[in-house]
DNA sequence: ATTGAGCTTGCAAACGATTGCATAAGGCTT
DNA sequence: AAGCCTTATGCAATCGTTTGCAAGCTCAAT
């Protein structure tokens, strides 16, 4: 390697780190050699002695939409926002979409030794798994909703208080049949269903199971769900879906049927993703600050890579009054 | 390490590697054993004595938008149908974010050896740098527009094609002032406006500078490119955008102002992105099938990474009709 | 019984960095 | 001039694999 600088290895290597018992005209001679020798350190060899990787895993799990390419708007600003983050850290960014959800999956990821720590972006349905893992892995932080019996460090919005203030604006707006779209095997899609007929009993409505459908992340089930929805008859003015892409969709699909949005049915979506303000009619949503979730996110990764011990954070829901439900 | 099984380490690799020199039942042993304790093997060990990292790179150059956050749904797509495909074949994925542009990045990325092949989706402002780089460095393949003087791998459309059928549909029905949305300094973007001048040309019609406005790929600038062009006053019924992204702002500006779509306006974009179905109205716009796109980059890459020499592939366009243009 | 072929397995040398320890060189003090 | 401290540098071990080579073993053929 760069002993051309007639000096040996160490004195290279510790040039290069910028140790400072190198003299500092020798140590800017080595890296200027360097440089233009296109000398690059190997980042194998690196890893292997220092037994640190400087690489932050960043997981989406597809355990419940298997097979499903996502589509979401959320999930890109979510990555774009978290490798921002990590990269200012200067860290690299090692992307795993887990399709295939194999048991042992993460057990694999975490023992490659490749990363220092595991972003996890939704817990899909792997809320088991990520809680027998964390009793010994600590450097994990899941993007998701908070659990009563988890174990691991979780970033998320108040998501049964999200959905309260939606239904709850609905309501006010004198809505009385709410339909809910979202599958619940996410425990985020759950906690909001939660908050939705939280607010439904609270205005002593009734929740009917009828009026709620199976809609995925993904454009063409939310649009046949709500079809279905429509098919079956039952009536409802107001609908609540768990995402905005569903929400979408499902203005789509109430225009269709020839129902109007908001004057006929007024609809409210989650994410405030980018989309939201394009719908038509722009779309009411909840909205979920991503820029600071990625930081926080990011923030207590590190943290407990350095070896604390941090809890879990909740960020507070705000409500983004567009023209898809009427005042 | 699993040296518990009672034979020495190389066993033990050749085992795990499923090396047909050790005899099947003693294999099954060992990689029961090695299961059973949760061995996995490290991989920068394994990187660094196989001089191979079974990783690919996918860098996202953010040349001309700088400190931009990217919410163009067409890179998410992308993102995740290049990823699929990786990990299709056993690969991992190393997503690069490179913001600030200094010079040398590349060559930074790639003498690190932590990937053994390099995905650019879009070639930014870089074209020089990539063509310097693909001199000495082969397993290279790049997202974008074909260009005459380049050296290195491309896949992409056939932008100056698709932007010809774009406009002569706008001229079929009967437009005459078409106006151009998108900032020259990406070559696809460039390619588009070449392709938009040849169709006004070959129908007679001029292009004036007066009706091309700047717009990034986001929706901001791409509403206040839409917005000073309308205040600028200058006549036209049609635009063709570089993206759906800034074709769907450019609607809002166009609703704001109080012109219609299609009546007053015809708009088409480009990518034909999930967004695109949603516009209000929906947007005629030239697919890119990313599907396919992102079979032949992976593809390429996996044959120049063994060492063959492929040549650029080009995919054809497809108009897509919808309402946001006049039949 | 000797020999060679074939099979199984272990030794030890890489891969390319980092780093504790030791040593060499120089400068001071006395 | 001798000893000591400081500063600058190199030696060599180490990280956890993979793999060429060679050694040990079994077995059958001569």
């Amino acid at each position: 390697i760069a002993r051309l600088a007639g000096v040996s290895t160490s004195t290279v290597s510790r040039a290069l780190a910028g140790n400072p018992l190198i003299p500092g005209p020798l140590r800017e001679q080595i890296v200027a050699l360097a440089a233009a020798h296109g000398y690059v350190i190997n980042q194998s060899a690196r890893s292997l002695r220092r037994q640190k990787t400087d690489t932050v895993g960043l997981v989406i799990p597809l355990g419940h939409e298997a097979g499903q390419l996502i589509s979401d708007p959320f999930f890109l600003e979510m990555l774009g926002r978290l490798s921002d983050e990590i990269t200012l850290r200067d860290h690299a960014v090692l992307l795993h979409r887990v399709v295939a959800t194999q048991p042992g999956w993460l057990e694999r990821l975490i023992g490659a030794q490749r990363v220092d720590g595991l972003l996890v972006i939704g817990q899909s349905d792997q809320h088991q798994t990520l809680n027998a893992v964390a009793e010994h892995y600590a450097p994990l932080v899941v993007w998701g909703g908070h659990l009563p019996d988890q174990a691991y460090c979780t970033v998320g919005v108040d998501n049964v208080g999200g959905a309260r203030m939606a239904v709850e604006h609905l309501i006010r707006t004198g809505r009385r049949h709410i339909a809910f779209l979202g599958v619940p095997q996410a425990p985020e899609v759950a906690l909001r269903q939660e908050g939705y007929r939280r607010a439904l009993s609270d205005a002593g409505l009734s929740a009917s199971e009828a009026l709620s459908a199976p809609a995925h992340f993904t454009t063409e089930t939310a649009y046949d769900a709500m079809r279905s929805l429509i098919a079956s008859g039952v009536a409802f003015d107001g609908v609540f879906a768990a995402s905005d892409v569903i929400a979408l969709a499902a203005m789509r699909a109430l225009k269709a049927a020839g129902r109007s949005v908001p004057q006929d049915v007024s609809v409210v979506g989650f994410d405030d993703s980018s989309v939201a303000r394009y719908g038509d009619p722009p779309l009411t949503t909840v909205r979920q600050d991503l820029e600071t979730a990625a930081r926080v996110m990011v923030d207590l990764l590190f943290r407990r890579m350095a070896g604390e011990r941090t809890p879990s954070s909740t960020l507070a829901p705000e409500l983004i009054l567009r023209t898809s439900s009427s005042r």
